[in-house]
DNA sequence: CTGAAAGCGCTTACAG
DNA sequence: CTGAAAGCGCTTACAG
């Protein structure tokens, strides 16, 4: 029983600024001074305290900088079931350069509509700087954010309320492919789009739409499934014809569902791709990349999607002030092995 | 220039529980109870206090609360480039089940060695009350967090030293495929290890070498490559016997490396799988199950291994004289089409 | 059941 | 350049 009180997690745990300065005979604020960059000390008694707290592992406590400062460098990222399948390097590439800046990224995982309000609160609770938000938020959560006055950037998802964003531009690629696709002759486009109401899934529909507005003969059917390579069957079901027969190419939204219909078309159906369909997609996830799938289609830059998204998040906490700003950036082609375009 | 000096993020940014106080009329400390779970007070003033809080929007500062209770309810993750490509359902998961018991996951990236030491640095200045690591951390790294005092738990890594570990029985897993390919008459088997140095790689190694033990006239040849896709190649080099002809079975650490494997294979070499060459793996990673691969091999039961890392951690955390744990759990044969056994 | 006070570990004017 | 003091937003004995 005896020392269970000893706080927190153990050895070093309760190490203070003041226990370094007692060390030094000097005062506590010395010692927080000598960690703040800029602070006024000379630098012979700051290499005395570095040197000190080093020995008794003393490290400064950014809870209680944060608390007093009004700013806890921390980035809540909102993080939905699916965005680690769909841009698997996002949270490390964007984590890792956060960490460059100071900044340390916490997650509030989202399920259903009940968690979503719950992981709202939370982020609030823990005074995060700024939110980066993947998946599906609806406008009502969006709000509340902004209520709280809490910097909100959107991953791929773009509103129109007044919030920052980052995001790929389905609607212009996916004009460019169906544009391939049609002059190369294809005049009977399906569309395997997102769930319904996905934000992706409409985008790409005004993209083929638009493609399609110049070629009077061109048909375009859409079915609305969720992104799972398992969905492929259900979509093939609902894009077929009465009499029968599937469009001669299939546009969609992701790489999962891309490689589902790939497998459908040519295990369970029996048909040739590119040869009978032609199949592209958006993505550039790596095994989509393997040469059993090489799937043609657009890839979204993420590396460039990345980077500006935390120019937003960290340019919103240095100046509140500044207004929203929605960034888009070309998907660019990618050429591969089901597609003849 | 006016109303710069709202801190925060805005508008609600300021709201304390003093705020909430002086709206009721009654003391700060009275707020406070009121969101703090089994103090006493009386349920009526506690549902004014509600009321009123929900009108302001305060919510209690976490990291206030945190600095004062010595627990900041943070885990850290340390996380690695290839973490979310080898257990994409991972931080989602396990960010999940944590938010469920209060606690919530901030990430901590790490590089090379430098970061390593910084990222240390940084997970103990935010004090987290304990830490998950996935991928590489050294010996000297793991001490570190010892001496700090932080509960740590290791994923699919296990030390010699006394350090809490959840992982998969790689040995195990790895002595039942090897003894299968036997029994099917294999004796000539390739071993696709992760990078010299990696645990899983030498766990595999010792498992497959177990298995061999009892059949004299069977061989084994290692190939120590990273885990990309794009490594097969290089290993497939490696393997080749001096008569230019490869091992009639491959035994990979890990699903992408194997899907590398098959490829090359099917493609460039032209042999069938598993008429040809059986290919077995470690995985469960969902593209590993698509149509064009199917790979047969051994899944982790990511499911409860998530939950078991949960438990130390929580574990620790409320009982910081409770043990060292090291949970191993054995995985499940998976069926597939690139294996004859 | 409620309030006044001390204190968690820091930063930051303010004097000297 | 350094120190004493106030205060960030909370929790928690201690009185009443």
């Amino acid at each position: 029983m005896a020392g269970r009180k000893a706080r927190g997690a153990g050895s070093g745990a309760g190490i203070t600024s003041r226990d370094v300065a007692k060390a030094l005979n000097i005062s506590q604020s010395t010692v927080s001074r000598a960690f703040t960059p800029g602070a006024s000390i000379s630098p012979a008694l700051r290499d005395r305290i570095f040197a000190a707290a080093e020995k008794v592992g003393y490290r400064p406590n950014l809870l209680a900088r944060g608390l007093i400062a009004g700013k806890s460098n921390l980035i809540g990222v909102v993080l939905a079931r699916q965005t680690n399948l769909l841009y698997p390097e996002l949270l490390y590439e964007l984590s890792g350069r956060l960490a460059e800046r100071g900044y340390q990224v916490l997650l509030f995982p989202i399920g259903d509509a009940a968690s979503v309000q719950d992981a709202i609160n939370r982020i609030w609770s823990f005074r995060v700087d700024a939110v980066l938000a993947t998946g599906v938020l609806d406008e009502a959560a969006v709000s509340a954010f902004e209520q709280h006055g809490l910097p909100l950037v959107m991953f791929n998802r773009v509103f129109d309320l007044p919030i920052s964003s980052v995001s790929c531009d389905f609607a212009a690629g996916a004009r460019d492919l169906a544009t391939r696709l049609l002059k190369a002759g294809h005049r009977d486009i399906g569309l395997v789009g997102g769930p319904e109401g996905s934000f992706v899934g409409a985008e790409v529909e005004r993209g083929v739409r638009a493609a399609l507005a110049g070629w009077a003969d061109a048909r375009l059917s859409v079915a609305h499934v969720d992104y799972r390579y398992e969905s492929a069957a259900e979509a093939l079901k609902l894009l077929r014809r009465e009499d029968g027969g599937l469009p001669g190419a299939l546009l969609c939204v992701n790489d999962t569902v891309a490689a589902g219909c790939l497998d459908q078309l040519r295990g369970t159906l029996g048909r040739t791709v590119p040869g009978d369909v032609s199949v592209v997609t958006f993505g550039g996830f790596g095994p989509a990349r393997w040469q059993s799938y090489r799937l043609t289609g657009m890839q979204q830059p993420m590396d460039q999607m990345t980077d500006a998204a935390i120019e937003l998040l960290v340019g919103r906490i240095a100046d509140s002030q500044s207004g929203v700003e929605r960034r888009s950036f070309l998907p660019v082609f990618m050429e591969g092995d089901t597609a003849a375009i």
